[in-house]
DNA sequence: ATAATTGCAAATTTTTTGCAGGTTC
DNA sequence: GAACCTGCAAAAAATTTGCAATTAT
């Protein structure tokens, strides 16, 4: 469990309780879009206004709190920085799965892009597929 | 140069000005957002309406002529489908290029997402850094 | 004490919808 | 000619902004 407060002060943003609810929010469920975040802070402090959730996940993905993540259909959704992996998005639920990335892509990418003369700084993979829990209900 | 009259009839399209016009555009540019779309194509067609740029979009979409390639920190954008391929996201002038899809990743994917159990429908993959082009510029 | 942050309401931007008139097959 | 499509205007949804009151450091 993440010292919300250290990290965001080590970001330079002020520990408020909305941030730190957000942030343990986030990391909770692994992934989450800017509704569903709000939904759930909410709850627990009925006056949080949906422009300061707004606010706050453009500032901590400035800071390099948070990473936007783009998915074909959906909202975006937001995830702590963490260290490269794929995404495994189930395109009957919804949910994002993190796997740890493989050396051998790693290694696949610097190479191709190198090749390119491009500077590489991030990657983001995401496989889009229907994740065993829904392969149950899909049968059906 | 693609036949976009058959390729909307084949996906039980009419053929129409706009949509003829929406995908050479697309097809032209590579990869294009709602708005480039419009700006484009309304040069050639004055009357075009935003609102039909929305709908046809949606509906290529829908019936598999287009594929939307979501983007960190951008509005998404559209490509025509084509063979699986890596798209190389410059985050100085925005512009995406593809790049031919390396079957080593794909065998690497497949053997990963296997494990897992999660039936793989679509691969997205996403490399961001500054392309040849910016560097120039952005070492100035 | 100071600067940053919140929540509200309003403004703006983006996307969707309904429908009358026009177009494709 | 029938079904589909377009463009407009209006509606709805999503995001951003300004500001007075509050909170973190």
């Amino acid at each position: 469990m993440t010292d919300y407060a250290a990290l965001l002060k080590e970001s330079g943003l002020k520990a408020t309780f909305q941030r730190m609810n957000i942030l343990e929010s986030i990391e909770r469920q692994g992934h989450m879009s800017i509704d569903a975040i709000y939904d759930k802070v909410v709850k627990i402090h009925p006056s949080l206004s949906l422009a300061t959730v707004y606010k706050n996940i453009i500032l901590m993905v400035e800071q390099g709190v948070l990473v936007e993540v783009p998915i074909t259909g959906q909202k975006a959704k937001y995830e702590l920085v963490k260290d490269d992996h794929i995404h495994l998005v189930c395109t009957e639920c919804g949910e994002v799965e993190d796997k740890p990335h493989d050396s051998r892509a790693d290694a696949l990418f610097n190479s191709m892009t190198k090749h390119e003369n491009f500077v590489l700084s991030k990657q983001q993979i995401n496989l889009y597929g229907v994740c065993s829990h829904c392969q149950v209900k899909v049968a059906s």
